[in-house]
DNA sequence: CGCCTTTGACCAGCGC
DNA sequence: GCGCTGGTCAAAGGCG
């Protein structure tokens, strides 16, 4: 338990140096006019796979303005993790040209949408049995055979930490880990442990960067997160200021992101909670059907945020006016 | 005892 | 076809 919130400290403090990659751009996001804070933050950035655009947030810890990276690509490891701003006054980096990049989220990366889970190979009709060992291994789920394997939608996040597995408020079973090619860390595979949820993660060290660790999150939770009834974030302080973002809102804003509303809210300028905004509500069909924010705390929401930090007003007033 | 991690093996996709 | 790589499974063991 004290392990736990140790590292739950451990992980807030991490989190002021996060930056948040999307791997996979979800069509909503092209209606930038009905989601404002967070469409508009897609808005100034690349489609196209591969592309990156950097990002201003601000240092929860000692409120220096940095920027990363962030990444329109399916699993493409992270670059430029994290810079120092040479200059508070310039919040724009050099993103001008990215911002001038048209906003066509063709959303090449969706694989997902291609939907046919369906046929769960059961014929395997496969009646030589000379191999009595390996069958009894192979008892192993049959696997799909003709179909690509189906895809939630993906994304991910840098963050910078000690610890590998940061704690996001959900439970976790660790299930596999890879060495990496190219990567000197391993790869941790971690499934949510309710039942019923098959939400995935996968925790990796960046190889240019061992401080920093890229978490990509698959799938959407199906409950709320087991952490806040048991306390652990419910029993850090000051839960109207910085205690309470404790768990990462950021991959399952579901059941989560409404916990640091007032983080937002509170500090309207830290671009940390701006990034987490960019994971709206509409990131996924789900995620619009569960309606997690009514009208007046979608409102609550409507400062740029890290838009107004890093993109010129004038860009602002396009995407907002459309 | 239940839950979790570790670890080796298997499978599928992909490029050559 | 072959090899590489990523992703997953499940047995074994550890821990509280």
């Amino acid at each position: 338990m004290e392990k736990r919130e140790e590292q739950m400290i451990k992980t807030e403090i991490s989190m002021a140096n996060s930056t948040f990659i999307t791997e996979e751009i979800p069509s909503s996001f092209a209606l930038s006019s009905s989601t404002p804070t967070s469409a508009s933050i897609f808005d100034m950035m690349p489609c196209d796979i591969g592309d990156k655009a950097s990002l201003g947030f601000t240092d929860l810890l000692d409120g220096n303005q940095d920027f990363g990276t962030c990444l329109f690509d399916w699993f493409q490891p992270p670059i430029v993790p994290h810079q120092p701003l040479p200059s508070p006054a310039s919040t724009v980096p050099e993103s001008s040209e990215v911002l001038n990049t048209p906003a066509t989220p063709n959303s090449s990366s969706i694989s997902s949408s291609s939907n046919e889970a369906g046929n769960e190979a059961q014929a395997k009709a496969g009646d030589e049995e000379e191999q009595d060992q390996e069958k009894n291994k192979k008892q192993l789920k049959p696997k799909k055979k003709n179909q690509k394997r189906q895809r939630e939608p993906r994304f991910a996040f840098m963050t910078k930490s000690e610890v590998d597995h940061l704690d996001d408020g959900y439970r976790w079973r660790k299930y596999g880990q890879k060495a990496v090619k190219n990567s000197p860390y391993p790869r941790s595979y971690y499934r949510c442990t309710s039942a019923g949820c098959g939400v995935k993660k996968r925790v990796e060290r960046s190889s240019e960067d061992p401080t920093i660790v890229v978490t990509t999150y698959e799938g959407q939770h199906t409950h709320p997160s087991p952490i806040t009834p048991r306390g652990s974030i419910g029993l850090l302080p000051d839960s109207g200021g910085f205690g309470a973002a404790t768990s990462f809102v950021v991959p399952q804003p579901q059941y989560q992101q409404q916990q640091h509303a007032c983080m937002y809210s509170s500090s309207p300028s830290l671009n940390i909670s701006t990034s987490s905004r960019s994971f709206n509500p509409s990131f996924s069909p789900s995620f619009l059907q569960e309606r997690r924010f009514g009208p007046s705390s979608a409102s609550l929401f409507r400062d740029h945020g890290l838009l107004q930090d890093i993109v010129p007003t004038q860009m602002r007033k396009e995407t907002t006016e459309e």
